[in-house]
DNA sequence: TTTAAATTATACTTATTGTATGATTAAATT
DNA sequence: AATTTAATCATACAATAAGTATAATTTAAA
């Protein structure tokens, strides 16, 4: 059972890449079972059954998403366990590439998951799974450097996830701001917000 | 022409504030307009002679909130033009109160803003509204300290709009926490993000 | 060769938005 | 008071899309 399988994996995969690009290029309105069928030279119940519902294609999308984009430097970064600190920087340009790698197709797929709770589900789960991350680190951090910071540890862990949020990102590059021009601003707020003060740089 | 006015008045809030107590309770699946007409105890179609369509009538429904809200302190402090870092302090907390008052359903319907387009729209004249209110702040603060922060005008603006946003008091309210709490958060990230460091607070 | 999984075809049900047409009511205008 | 006009409602209809049911077909696996 190899090749069965792959070819199965294959059909997932072409629909959804044509969700995808779907998503990407139409308006939502368009965004229907028949089109993506269409696109992905499917037939429709091809995607009933492979995705149940329609919710469940968006949420597959979600994941798709995240293994195209290039959230596997993560594990390296946490595997090296260097300085917490770096570690904490590299965690912010990550899910920087991340926001960045579909900026539009996620702020969909975000707005979809306030309305249908199936989609807001997986959405919720991977953010909670950014906030372990964040955990993690700060735990390190904390555990390295006592927490003689004058902010709560839970205020930390919520400032440092909401500063990490693709809503937080997509705010931030909305007035043709680069990539690593906002990455600059978000780290330069994440180390406030643990109680590092930077020196004011050069004006 | 009175009467006439004040009774069309009367239903268009009716019919609102169904919209409103539909879209807290129920899900979103279930808002549909016939749901909307029985409850504001209204002929389906005369939400369609008040509002044109579903996105109309949602787009009605983000103004009807911010009268709603307490979104007259805003002028206030505008006009009594106290101190800009005080006024800032305000607008935090202005804001706040807002989101606040109907988290569920801005939720939504800035959700459904990144799919409909009229929705968005809306949402987005009055994001634009909100970073002007910042300008005029930071134009007034600037003016009366020079401009010494590290950073450039256009990232503080950007970081305050940012950090004053809709979805950055979701966060930081997700875990329970108070809205007094999370304006503490807010102002404090806020001060920073245009050049002034606070003392650390007591532990 | 048989079995089972994956895909497709056809048809249908259901739900909802939005429009068309006209009737009805009540306020405003003359 | 008579007329006009704006707002509401009733009925009906068109269009679209999601999802289900059933069965046929292909093709890899056993």
């Amino acid at each position: 059972m190899r090749q069965r399988q792959a070819a199965t994996e294959h059909t997932r995969a072409r629909i959804l890449a044509a969700a995808r690009k779907l998503l990407l290029s139409k308006s939502f309105s368009e965004f229907t079972m028949e089109a993506v069928a269409r696109k992905a030279d499917v037939s429709r119940l091809t995607i009933y059954y492979q995705f149940a519902s329609k919710a469940g294609l968006l949420e597959s999308l979600y994941d798709y998403l995240a293994r195209r984009g290039e959230m596997e430097r993560l594990a390296d970064s946490f595997r090296r366990a260097l300085d917490p600190l770096i570690t904490l920087q590299e965690f912010i340009l990550v899910f920087a590439h991340f926001w960045a790698s579909d900026l539009e197709i996620i702020r969909r797929l975000h707005g979809l998951g306030a309305i249908d709770p199936e989609v807001g589900e997986g959405i919720r789960a991977r953010n909670q799974r950014r906030r372990q991350g964040l955990r993690v680190i700060m735990d390190r951090y904390w555990k390295a450097n006592g927490s003689p910071t004058s902010i709560p540890e839970p205020d930390a862990i919520d400032t440092l996830h909401m500063l990490t949020s693709f809503e937080t990102f997509d705010a931030l590059t909305g007035g043709g701001r680069s990539l690593e021009e906002a990455v600059t601003i978000i780290r330069r707020q994440a180390h406030y917000a643990i109680g590092i003060i930077e020196k004011t740089s050069p004006k």
